[in-house]
DNA sequence: CTGAAAGCGCTAACAA
DNA sequence: TTGTTAGCGCTTTCAG
């Protein structure tokens, strides 16, 4: 569907220039006041509305924004987007979304997509399984303004927004080991990831500062597959030395620890105390309540959007001095607990 | 950011005019196979990717298409986005998302601005504020293909894709009959919402075939904000002639229906049982674990964007005859356990 | 098989 | 103060 009133069908109305009436629509101060008013009232008596993208195509932006995200179903993006989406509204501008679902290869596919014309920027959380980055790399070069948050890509210089993920890493862990747990192991989602690569360097400072000796076998990569990963914990939990403690360093991870926990007839916290990163609503009424390392998603996203719509606004901002770190915060729950109840 | 080399660059370079360009690229059979071979190599080599709204403009038509929520922090939607955007991607549409926030000024806002050609159809879910559809009517008398998902406008005759609300509630509400409850209060979110009278009605019918006397007072409208939602629940618990059984129309209900039976001292199930109508992926290890009404929200999204697209490529293809109602399916828990456990 | 030219809807110099 | 004109980048008749 495509608009069928146009600037011209204004001008031929009103017997003036098409000039005329798109400069009466910007109320411009040179155009005659009287003018102005029969070219605004007829715009709006008609429902008027102008085809974004012809102006665009002349004043070479789109007035939207891209945003890359792994996925949707996990709190922290749900949460972000909606930060995203309003300060958008409020510049007036749009956002197309695009999910990647953990796909090196979509995300490269999407990127490209950018380099028409169609975004005047971009905001993005990568792939779990991005590792190179030249695609990324590529857009940046040829001008793009690219602001990354939460999942950042470090070696690209740009604006990334992201919490304390090594003090995140470290809180948690010290919170078990004060909880009494001799043994902890973390759930990773990716190798290649900074924000896992940091929480995990957190907690291996965390284990140093008590003098627990650090085991590679208590990092347990897990898949972005749901059953895979189910997999893994169940066999992590199933091991003679079972661990006493289980960070899951990614929300997705919860569901299958709860559910291996019970399936193996292993209590939460009496048994192993759980510990997620996550923003889950449920996280205060889950059996039981579930400690969590929380990040304060929306602000993030906020932030992030903020700092794009800078860039896009000043002509040479420079992104790359306005990174920001946001604490996150340890909220203790049932499943931290040191006695059970 | 705009792309610099375009089929002009290619037509110079090649010392052929920007039309045969243009074919080459589109692999038109009227263009010799070496000169294709030509143009189609240099784009490459010079990594063209053409403008997408420049074509639009001529073509008339955006290939892109969008997505009007009341919020993603939500999984039913959250996970209808992944079924949307998955075959948008496929069809190669791009998707732009808009969050109205139950607010009903936005949705007429966000419409209005619709009607300059900027997306070729929309998909949408109502506010729940929403009560006149003007607006909606407008946009789709325009010509524009509208495709509701979940959230439905009676009114306007197109497509829909729904859930079988009527008989969730009545499933949620005879089941909870059941279970042995003698008082069922219903958690609403609005009373101009088809999905929430439907219900309504549903759960007013089992109570009916089962000759217990519906009361109004039973219907708790709960408000879309958190706190306030949570009182009007634990004033309906607080009651001396509280109910015994409680339905929660809407996800995001159920999280406050536990904390307030927690403040209150109320067990579930034992003192009251509790069905959600929800997506939760946590259902299975809340305490206590969460029966549900669960939506099949990927395939809504899957269909509710498929039946756009091929109202989209095929000219004056009726929409109003693609209507779908899925079934929704119960899944038992201990919020409705017969005995505490 | 290839190119010239018009035009999608709008903006912006530059004239008048 | 208003209009003319030349595009933005691409598609598409219609001639050659």
């Amino acid at each position: 569907m495509y608009n069928n009133i146009t600037i011209k069908t204004l001008a031929k109305e009103l017997n003036v220039s098409i000039a005329t009436v798109s400069k009466a629509l910007k109320d411009r101060h040179d155009i005659g006041v009287a003018t102005k008013q029969r070219v605004v009232e007829l715009a709006h008596k008609l429902n008027y509305i102008p085809n974004p993208y012809a102006g665009g195509l002349r004043k070479r932006k789109s007035k939207t924004i891209a945003l890359v995200l792994p996925e949707v179903a996990d709190s922290f993006f749900s949460l972000a987007i909606n930060g995203i989406e309003a300060t958008a509204q409020e510049k007036e501008y749009h956002v197309l979304i695009y999910l990647t679902h953990e796909s090196f290869t979509k995300e490269q596919a999407i990127l490209k997509d950018f380099q028409s014309g169609r975004v005047d920027g971009v905001l993005m959380s990568i792939t779990s399984e991005t590792s190179t980055h030249n695609h990324i790399q590529e857009l940046y070069d040829s001008g793009m303004p690219i602001v990354f948050f939460d999942r950042v890509c470090e070696s690209i210089d740009t604006a990334k927004i992201t919490t304390d993920d090594f003090e995140g890493g470290y809180k948690a862990t010290q919170h078990l080991i004060d909880c009494g747990c001799k043994k902890i192991a973390l759930l990773s989602i990716s190798t290649s990831l900074s924000i896992s690569n940091k929480r995990m360097e957190g907690y291996k400072k965390a284990l140093d500062d008590n003098h627990i000796k650090f085991s590679p076998s208590d990092i347990v990569q897990c898949s972005n597959d749901a059953e895979k990963s189910y997999n893994s914990i169940k066999k992590l939990l199933s091991h003679r030395s079972r661990p006493d403690g289980i960070i899951a360093t990614v929300e997705k991870f919860t569901t299958n620890t709860y559910l291996a926990c019970k399936e193996l007839g292993l209590f939460i916290p009496g048994d192993v105390k759980v510990i997620s990163f996550s923003n889950l609503p449920t996280a205060p009424i889950l059996n039981p309540s579930l400690t969590t390392i929380t990040q304060p998603a929306f602000e993030m996203g906020k932030a992030a959007s903020t700092v794009l719509f800078k860039a896009l606004n000043k002509s040479s901002f420079n992104l790359k001095q306005e990174s920001i770190v946001i604490p996150s915060v340890l909220t203790v729950r049932g499943s931290t607990a040191t006695q059970t109840k």
